[in-house]
Parts: C-alpha cells; structure tokens; sequence
DNA sequence: CCGAATACGTGAAAGTTATCACATAAATAC
DNA sequence: GTATTTATGTGATAACTTTCACGTATTCGG
C-alpha cells in the first residue's frame, strides 16, 4: 500500500477542520495539496483510492470528507491509550493539550516510581507497574507510549504486547520490532520515535549541504 | 537521493557504538541490517555509495566504519542546538541525557516566561527571549528545536531564520515548510515531529486491520 | 440551450528505492 | 597448493510512488 498515504490523510484531516472553522464548504486538491505540502494530483489519487468522490468542478466537500476520513482513521471509535513510564517525556505527553483535539485520550500513566503517582495536579492518573495488566484488560486499551529508560524498553514491550497491546508508540531510542514476519497473527502497529535520531539527521543534512566532497559522492561523482 | 538512507546510516552509527562497547570488533552486512530491520543488501549499497569498503570475506571493520560515518555524519564538528520553548516538552528535552551520547549539545533554552529562567537544577541555561538572537549568532548556533506553543511557532521560526538558523526541529502541531523553491539561496532543513499524527496512524492501521471494508477498498478489492 | 472554463478521475509514463543474483576476493581446510 | 566456504560489490531486475496528461462531468455566461 502507498505508505505514506495514511500520513497524508490525517493531515488532509487537519487541514480539513480548520477549513471548516474559518467557514469554508468546498476544499480543491490544489488546496490540500500546497497545505501538505504534494502535487494535487497525489490529493485526487489518494481520495480516489479511498472511493471518495469529489464533484467534477466543485472540488470536495469539507463535510463528506471529514465523515468519510472520521470512519477511515477510526475516528468514530474511542482512540485511548495508556503511557508508560512517567519520567520527563512521559509526563510531558500526559499533560500535552494536543491530544484531546485530535480525539485522542491518555486513560493512565504507570511508573514503577511511586512518588510521581503522587503527582500534584495532574488530570490523568497515573498507577504502580504492578497494576499495568489489569488496567489494560478491564479499560480494554489497545496502544500503549513507552517512555520507560532505555534498558527498560523491551521489557515493557514484552509486558504490553502478553495483555493485548498492539499498538506502540517508542520513545526510547532502542528500535523496537517484531520477530516473527509480518502476517502470522494478529499484526503489531510500532512507531519508533526517536528524537535524537532526527537531530543527527539534520545536523547530517546540514552537514552536507557544506561539505562538497561528501556532496559529489553521494549526488553523483 | 536515497531519502531514508541517512536515517540509515545514523541508526547503523548507534548499532556500531553498542557493539564496540561490547568488544566486538567486526561487523557484518546481515548484522547491521538484522538490527536496523532492513535487507543485507541495502547495508552493502548504502556502504557501496559512499565508497565504504568492507574486506570481501572478513565483513566491517567496526572501528574504520565509525570514523567515515563520523564524517559524513558531521561528528567531528560540534552539534549544538538551541531550544525554544520551555514548556513541558522543552523542559523535558532539555534534560534529556540521550543527547549526549551522540554528541549533541543543547547550548541554552529560550522563554518568554522569566519564571522557568529560575529553574532549580538544570544544567543548561535558560534565557528571556530577548536574547535569542544575539546568544545564536554570537554561539554560532545554526539548529533550532522549536517547542512553543502552536500559535507562535512561525513567529519564532521566522525569527530564528533571520539569525541564521538552518536546522529546524519543529514539535508544533503547524507544519513548517519554506515557501521558495529548494535550490535557491542556503538550503533550509526542518523536521517536524508530531506526536499526536504519530499516535493518529497508529489507531488507523490497527483501525484497518480490524475493518475489512476498508482493507478490500486499500488492499485490492 | 450551447460553448467555454474548470477541476476531478485515472491510466500511463517517469522516477525512485529495494531486492535479487552472481561474479569476486579473502580466508580456511585438507 | 588447490578446493571450499563465506561475505562483499554491484549491475540488473522488480516493486513501488509520484507525476503527467488527457478524457469527462459540471458549472457558468450569454
């Protein structure tokens, strides 16, 4: 499948609601196009493949996409997950104002630290490790944030994916993956997200842009 | 360009440091590619283009292999970065110590909130906004995390390009892009990272997998 | 009611990236 | 010293994505 395509739809999805709060009824490609930043015609490919029809000169509908794109991307469903390991990062998330907006609900944090359970103000409660497993199963949770140190990565993973978690966003900078080849069983989702990474592959592109040598290596001698 | 092969390389550059601190001393093109979770193949091409030679029986010599990517990676110049934004998640990034162990170092935070200036801890100094300019052409800084909130993030980013910035790590939920086409003038590099987008793709393929309606549309009616 | 303009829908072409497969060199075994 | 094994190096092939380009339906003007 086009894989970056799901990339882009929850980005028309943005753009889409936003249009819709500054009162606009019809979207073109062009429009989608130059807010994501792709040739219009990647637009119309995308929604044609989806079954999403536009009208031959009116462009799309703000409405009937965002209903159509809502069922697409599970919108209609309750998108909830849990964070684990409250640390820095984690505890940023659970307090980050930008889920809510996308339909996205943080149920719980877990640390093995007790003292940040005690959190001040904190709306999201945050529970011992040890209560990881039954929350999960009785709450019904599907995605789980690991936010754990490093050394603690695989074995969270591990934990989460024996109670049903088959969603995963990683933070920790160890590349999480599945063994087993992907179509045996019930497929496991897992965005590493590694922040450092994406520093390096910056200074990295800066890097190059400087360095003529490196330059003519890889753009053609 | 290979578009993914500089993430590529800096995720092989981490697998070569654990594996030198393990005594190994080297590596082969499966290795690398088990670890990245990538072909064998595409390890020896990407080495292959940027004239990485191996022994033709004996693998990688880890050691070698490290200092070309040092290189090319721009290891072996300093990698510092400012943040601006000392929110939650700038906070948070400002302590992370995964930076450190890839050479990257966050000179100074920025804030337009005096009272995070204060901070108790912290190791890295945090300054009123009014300073962002002369402390990145004085430091010389020339990438930026951009971690404020949503409606002042061009602002700041326009900000941080007339002070010579070309390296953007953009958390803002506003996807920045450069509206001139590439080639013109000094080459602008932005990441955006977006935590919810990343969360958002994780409900829809768990979402797709579940829904063969949509699966038959996608995958091939 | 007819012609011009517009923007969609989509098959085909172009471009890009990953995979395969085999020649090649080095080390090991006998 | 020769045969065998191993893992690289790379041209060719395949798979995938994006872009192009043109047919088509719809709206608007007169």
């Amino acid at each position: 499948m086009h894989k970056d395509m799901i990339l882009r739809l929850t980005k028309y999805y943005r753009i889409l609601h936003k249009l819709k709060t500054l009162g606009l009824e019809r979207v073109f490609a062009n429009n989608l196009g130059d807010a994501v930043g792709v040739n219009a015609a990647v637009v119309r490919k995308d929604f044609s493949l989806l079954n999403i029809m536009g009208q031959k000169r009116g462009g799309y509908e703000i409405e009937n996409l965002i209903t159509d794109l809502d069922k697409i991307l599970g919108k209609d469903k309750p998108q909830r997950a849990v964070i684990v390991g409250c640390g820095r990062i984690g505890s940023a998330l659970m307090r980050y104002s930008g889920f809510a907006v996308d339909g996205i609900h943080i149920a719980a944090g877990f640390d093995i630290n007790p003292a940040v359970c005690e959190d001040q103000h904190c709306p999201i409660p945050i529970y011992p490790m040890d209560e990881l497993e039954r929350f999960i199963q009785e709450e019904q949770i599907r995605v789980g944030i690991i936010t754990v140190p490093e050394q603690a990565s695989t074995e969270i993973f591990n934990r989460l994916r024996a109670v049903g978690i088959r969603g995963f966003l990683n933070f920790t900078p160890i590349e999480l993956k599945v063994s087993r080849p992907a179509g045996t069983g019930a497929p496991i989702i897992i965005h590493n997200v590694n922040i450092a990474l994406e520093l390096e592959h910056i200074f990295y592109e800066l890097n190059i842009t400087e360095n003529s040598e490196i330059t003519a290596q890889l753009y053609g001698s």
